[in-house]
DNA sequence: GTCTATACATAGATAGAC
DNA sequence: GTCTATCTATGTATAGAC
């Protein structure tokens, strides 16, 4: 797999979803053809998402997003009921997108070690990909309601869950070794975050996606296909 | 050094760089009382990252600060001149108080492995005893002004130059092995980072300060150290 | 479905009393 | 030095025209 076709999938995956946001929201939006909202839900979230990448979601206003998405303040109300809903909707979209992604790049692979590296390569094309995204969950996550907090901290904690598992079963066929799996899944999380959280920096390094990955992998089996 | 060791020395340089700040500041403080400015500055300060844990800045309304610290609106104007530069102010003496302590701890190691250790180590200890000033300056961070955000990348980048200047040391007398000793000190800052970042989920789950240290320096040390 | 105009609330900042 | 009262700006959300 190689980056550029990844990203074509998460496009396709983008428009997918936005359908199903549509069905499960159907009371807050207002508009009726389904045409119009998905695509009239994609100016909106690309907007929000490119405009917080400068400034927080708070200090965005409702003028700020009318006049990036293209839509007058007034039309913007028929798409969600108000601004925290419209918080609520991203993060959902996101979600939702991810996990598929997700859990179809994970299921065809063979071994522990390789889905290992399979697995941390397509957290980080992800990342990548939907880097807006990433971005903004991330910093907006404590200005979340408290329900949709908790669904934030399941979804961070099912991604881990991800990485515990391939461990553990690599442990297990004797593949890894490893004294405390939870905290090697932490510190491999906390290390594909970063691409994300600092890309300025990587992006002024000329650091590439790909070399960020192996470099992250060549990391991660040092600690865990070390011989003692 | 034990944690509760460091702590002291943290809480002394904070009074100690309170008085530094009003130096610095002479014309924004308008209270003339030496004693009362240290004093009243604490109780800002330390209110301001208490609500700041739970909210943004932003969010952060000039009443909820009055009420907490204990000063009314009024009285608080009397040592900033406009919310914006309470922000910078808090900027302001974290870091000063973080790069002394850093710094006097790092001198006093000996050999480059030995540095190292005691780097990490540090580092977060550090931002456990200041837990609430490093998670707001990360999370505030593209808040600030555009001269404030220099003075924060310089800083992070200051302190990613640490880990550079000891892990090319190491390599060069032979005790450390490294083909990107850039991406090598980025992984561990990312590492270092989650402490803060990510306090809840260690909290939870009942990793102490120093088993996350030695955990990070156990994986810094496998890809390092190791033989080809 | 989308627009413009506007009501209403919140929050930063200041003035003047104590 | 600190307080209360108040001015003013900004921003969310809605109503009603097109």
């Amino acid at each position: 797999m190689i980056y550029s076709e990844f990203k074509k999938i998460v496009n396709i995956s983008k428009e997918d979803i936005s359908g199903q946001i549509l069905e499960q929201n159907r009371d807050s939006i207002k508009v009726k053809k389904e045409k119009k909202v998905i695509e009239n839900l994609i100016k909106i979230f690309d907007a929000t998402l490119e405009i917080c990448s400068r400034k927080s979601f708070q200090a965005m206003s409702i003028r700020d997003l009318a006049a990036h998405s293209g839509l007058s303040r007034g039309a913007l109300y028929s798409y969600f009921t108000n601004k925290e809903e419209l918080l609520n909707l991203i993060q959902m979209q996101g979600r939702q997108i991810a996990n598929r992604v997700l859990t179809e790049q994970i299921s065809c692979a063979g071994g522990a070690a390789e889905k290992l590296r399979i697995a941390i390569k397509t957290h980080i094309y992800l990342s990548e990909a939907m880097h807006n995204w990433f971005y903004f969950t991330y910093i907006e996550a404590r200005n979340l309601s408290k329900p949709e907090q908790k669904k934030a901290i399941e979804s961070e904690l099912q991604t881990e869950a991800i990485f515990v598992d391939i461990i553990t079963t690599g442990v297990k066929e004797k593949v890894f070794v490893s004294d405390n799996v939870i905290l090697t899944a932490s510190v491999i999380k906390a290390m594909l975050q970063d691409w994300y959280l600092k890309r300025w920096k990587y992006t002024q390094r000329k650091v590439s996606v790909d070399e960020y990955a192996d470099f992250v992998i060549k990391v991660t089996e040092a600690s865990l296909l070390r011989k003692k």
